[in-house]
DNA sequence: GGCAAACCTGGACGC
DNA sequence: GCGTCCAGGTTTGCC
């Protein structure tokens, strides 16, 4: 079984807002639902032992879901030739890295994030999975699903939705749920083929998606590393590589133009994104100390129950 | 082309 | 305990 030195900050990685179903047991295992799969981690000295679940020593799957082929050190030396404002967060979340995940669940949980808190953005796509996907297997009494697929949520009714604190994004769910259901089968496979520029525009072009929804479902969900999602917490950061004027309001011309400039800067730009992002909101406590409060309301209820 | 309001909800914070 | 603010955004209408 492959041992995993790579550079790899697993609790960064997982906490850094790019993924939402991440739980962690009392005792320090970290888990990640990949697909069909369950990532069981922990960081060791040296690297971090892995596992698969319900089948065990899938490596391709671990590989392909932290992006273990990418070399952060010569990312980290382009990074640093060009500017000297991302070495205090590569300082803080060295290892991190940005994950490759199931399309549908970062689009649906992309589409979730508007004016709401990574904390309910976790709770709800968890209850998205639990209610309309499939156990996939249950570890420690605790039981893992697969996110839905596009038919299944277009099933859902906007009353059950709105129930579970969807608020005015319950509609926008169901309609693009139908919408993607009728669309080929494959037509998250042909985004992740085409350019990213070309993928990006087609998202775009959907009714509730836009700008920054798309980018974050590139780079998170179809593995195109060009994009550079401009929020809230990126764009002051963003905003500190150029000159000029800054208007009040994240416009699309400023938007385009904190993208451009993180692409012309930085290798790998939508990486670079999430090391600036994760300055702004993970506390580097939380990751030295895994039971300090941040990282605490993090942990799954049902893990806090099997603690106590 | 920029700006502000509307859209749900609930945690954080000040009083 | 209560009121207010605000959070990973998008769309729409006004200026």
């Amino acid at each position: 079984m492959p041992d995993p030195n790579h550079l790899w900050n697993v609790p960064a990685t997982l906490l850094s807002g790019q993924c939402f179903r991440w739980c962690r047991s009392p005792d320090g295992e970290w888990y990640h639902v990949a697909g069909d799969t369950v990532i069981g981690l922990v960081p060791v000295a040296g690297g971090v032992r892995w596992q698969t679940f319900p089948l065990a020593d899938q490596w391709e799957k671990v590989t392909r879901a932290f992006r273990l082929e990418v070399n952060l050190d010569d990312l980290y030396h382009q990074w640093a030739t060009s500017s000297t404002e991302i070495a205090a967060a590569v300082a803080a979340y060295r290892g991190m890295r940005v994950m490759r995940q199931e399309t549908i669940e970062v689009f649906f949980a992309f589409l979730c994030a508007s004016c709401n808190t990574i904390v309910k953005i976790q709770r709800s796509v968890r209850w998205l999975a639990t209610r309309y996907g499939y156990p996939i297997c249950t570890i420690n009494g605790l039981t893992f699903h697969r996110f839905p697929d596009a038919r299944a949520l277009a099933e859902a009714s906007e009353e059950e939705l709105r129930a579970a604190r969807w608020g005015f994004r319950a509609p926008r769910v169901i309609e693009l749920a139908q919408m993607i259901a009728d669309f080929p089968d494959d037509w998250f496979h042909q985004l992740s083929q085409i350019e990213y520029q070309e993928a990006r525009q087609q998202l775009v072009a959907l009714f509730g998606i836009g700008l920054k929804i798309a980018d974050c479902i590139c780079l998170f969900g179809l593995g195109h590393d060009e994009a550079a999602p401009i929020d809230t917490h990126t764009r002051r950061a963003a905003e500190r590589l150029i000159s000029g004027s800054m208007p009040r309001t994240l416009t699309i011309n400023h938007y385009e133009r904190l993208a451009e400039t993180m692409r012309r800067l930085f290798c790998r730009p939508g990486w670079a994104q999430q090391y600036f992002f994760a300055e702004a909101v993970l506390s580097p406590a939380a990751l030295i100390n895994p039971n300090s409060a941040v990282s605490e309301q993090m942990i799954l209820p049902e893990a806090r129950r099997l603690a106590g």
